[in-house]
This record gives structure tokens, C-alpha cells and sequence, in this order.
DNA sequence: GTTGTGACTACCA
DNA sequence: ATGGTAGCCACAA
């Protein structure tokens, strides 16, 4: 059996997102392995505990944008913490040059 | 076993 | 651009 499951590999990937970078739940899926697991990406974060250390902001989906209704809480809480690392989000899509992998 | 759900995607009309 | 649909995967009923 592997030494990791796949919730933990999940959080080796997202951990490794640099500051100030981004990466799609698909990415995170496939740089960790496991392709096809972009759903369960989004699972696994809501999982977490508010005290995480894990970027879990770092996290947004395939068009560059949040996957949280525009505007509500959850929304603005990851919108300020990527502000805060120097994300660029223009029109609520966030740049090309702020990916950790090239999508 | 089946069904519904969700911080997802890709494809197609 | 926009909306629907079909794959996907894990988990709770």
C-alpha cells in the first residue's frame, strides 16, 4: 500500500505552490499524480482546518477565477490573501505569469 | 447497491 | 460569450 493516500499527496502539491504564485485544482491534481482528482482537490481544501497552514488560496479553478460566488465571504477572505502576496487579478481573472505551473 | 452532492473540467451547441 | 452535459472521485444517505 502507498506510504500516502491521496489526501495527502493533495496537500504535498498545494504546499508547494510558491508565494505569490497560483495553480488550478486540475494542475494540483495532476502534478501530484493523479489525474482526473480535480474534484476531489476542492474537497480536501474544505476539509481543512481554519488554523491550516497550507496556501490553500492558492488554489483557483481552470478559467482563473475563485470558486466562490463572486462577493461572498469566502470570496473576499482568498481575493485579499493572494492581494497580500502580490497576486495580479484583473476582471477577477487572475494573470498567466501568476501560475506556479503554465496551464 | 443506488443516488445526490460538490472549493472541478472539457467539450459542444 | 453562455448554458447544458458528461466524465470524474470520494463520501454521506
Amino acid at each position: 500500500m502507498p506510504a500516502l493516500n491521496a489526501q495527502q499527496v493533495i496537500w504535498q502539491t498545494v504546499a508547494a505552490i510558491p508565494f505569490g504564485k497560483v495553480a488550478t485544482y486540475g494542475q494540483v491534481a495532476r502534478v501530484a499524480g493523479l489525474p482526473n482528482y480535480a474534484r476531489y482537490v476542492g474537497t480536501v481544501l474544505k476539509n481543512l482546518p481554519e488554523d491550516t497552514a497550507l496556501p490553500w488560496h492558492r488554489v483557483v479553478n481552470a478559467q482563473g477565477r475563485l470558486s466562490f460566488p463572486t462577493g461572498s465571504d469566502a470570496y473576499q477572505r482568498q481575493f485579499a490573501l493572494l492581494i497580500s502576496e502580490g497576486v495580479v487579478i484583473l476582471e477577477g481573472k487572475i494573470s498567466i505569469a501568476d501560475y506556479a505551473w503554465q496551464p
